[in-house]
DNA sequence: TGTACATCAGTGAACGCGCGTTCACTGATGTAC
DNA sequence: TGTACATCAGTGAACGCGCGTTCACTGATGTAC
């Protein structure tokens, strides 16, 4: 966040910061996002937000409602960055048997969605948090279409053993759950890998038939 | 809470409210699991539950060390309702089949907690709140003990198809899971029975051997 | 090309909102003699 | 049995803490003519 200035003009050894921000939204968004890493959603305070970025916190009113319209733009920029690196986990898989490669893949996004949850838990608690269905700000690929993006390959193999329609949200429960668990302290993380696999286990064995 | 009294003497009309409550702890968890259950952990004010009380709020400092403390208490109140309920569940399955009976107990014992999380949403956020560890409450039996106890009957009847140690975290992940996201409206309501029962179904297929 | 004017994106002061916690103090109780 | 005294369980005033949001205002920009 540093003053990179491109003018053209030198007028004075230190330039004022222009009247005109010009990347305000944006700015704020990823300094709200930085709090919420650090702190969650509690963390996300929008004056702090505008502190940082050297803004009046009302200025932000001409880029969101409210301060609820900020956290939620976060939580999708939280989804998004979920997203990827479940796409990722799943590109890294180099099995090449069609069967084992849709089954590794499944247990690779899975493995990865808990992972981010225990290693970014303030981005993961903004992604998941309810919000106002009004303030919503949905996005594509989302973690869920890679989930099922995922779900269908299994299927194209012949390898799901339950119906194929609303199939995400059985695995999608398994996977928060255990997140939320260990995140939470509720399992002790002592116990992280072990539940982490047992818990994938349970997953493609209650999802898929034997093979 | 009105004023039973039940004193020997009849002094005026309206008795006034003896200096000494005679009972304030348990009056302040009382209230206090009142404002969970209206609110959830956030709505747990200590000045409001002192209110209600007719004390004043730092009367509290001399039955808790703090607000945590008090929701400490709290959590462990709701976690008791929860088992409570799950326990009347697991009861009120009438299947005479021994591994039919264990797989119904352990599925109404999956499914009341699900119940209880979108019955009582406060309560459920207060009962599995992250909490300092040195202020938890434990409490016996918890719902963890009442999942543990219906693991051992489907092991005793040779129905596990993992192995038992551990196994209550996989179940656990799956259930709690569908309650936290059904409950925040990740996953739409409409779809409430078909995912508490496909979940349900993944975590027996999951967990136990065909039968 | 120069300029009036509308619009956009900021400012800064102010408002309303109440919590958790501490501390010196006091009223009530129970018990040892 | 009566009483002095320690202890327990309350009171009430005070402290420190900063947020989200609104509103009248102003500086900067861009565009129609």
């Amino acid at each position: 966040m540093n003053d990179v200035n491109i003018g053209l003009e030198m007028t004075a050894v230190t330039t004022p910061r222009p009247y005109h921000h010009g990347d305000l939204r944006n700015a704020l968004v990823v300094a709200a996002t930085e709090l919420a890493a650090g702190e969650g959603p509690d963390g996300v305070v929008l004056r702090e937000a505008a502190r940082r970025i050297g803004v009046s916190p009302s200025a932000a009113y001409r880029h969101f409602p409210s301060r609820e319209g900020l956290l939620a733009v976060v939580g999708s920029r939280a989804r998004q960055s979920l997203t990827e690196r479940m796409l990722a986990a799943m590109d890294a898989v180099r099995v090449r048997n069609p069967s084992k490669r849709a089954t590794e893949r499944f247990r690779a996004c899975g493995r990865e969605y808990i992972q981010f949850a225990l290693e970014e838990p303030g981005l993961f608690a903004v992604a998941f948090r309810p919000s106002p269905p009004e303030l919503y700000e949905p996005e594509d690929p989302s973690p869920y279409h890679v989930l099922s993006g995922s779900l269908d390959q299994l299927d194209a193999t012949g390898l799901l053993a339950v119906p194929r329609a609303g199939a995400e949200e059985y695995a999608w429960s398994g996977v928060h759950g255990a997140a939320v668990l260990l995140g939470g302290g509720a399992i002790d993380s002592r116990e992280r890998e072990r539940v982490i696999e047992g818990t994938l286990d349970m997953v493609a064995n209650g999802l898929l038939a034997d093979s």
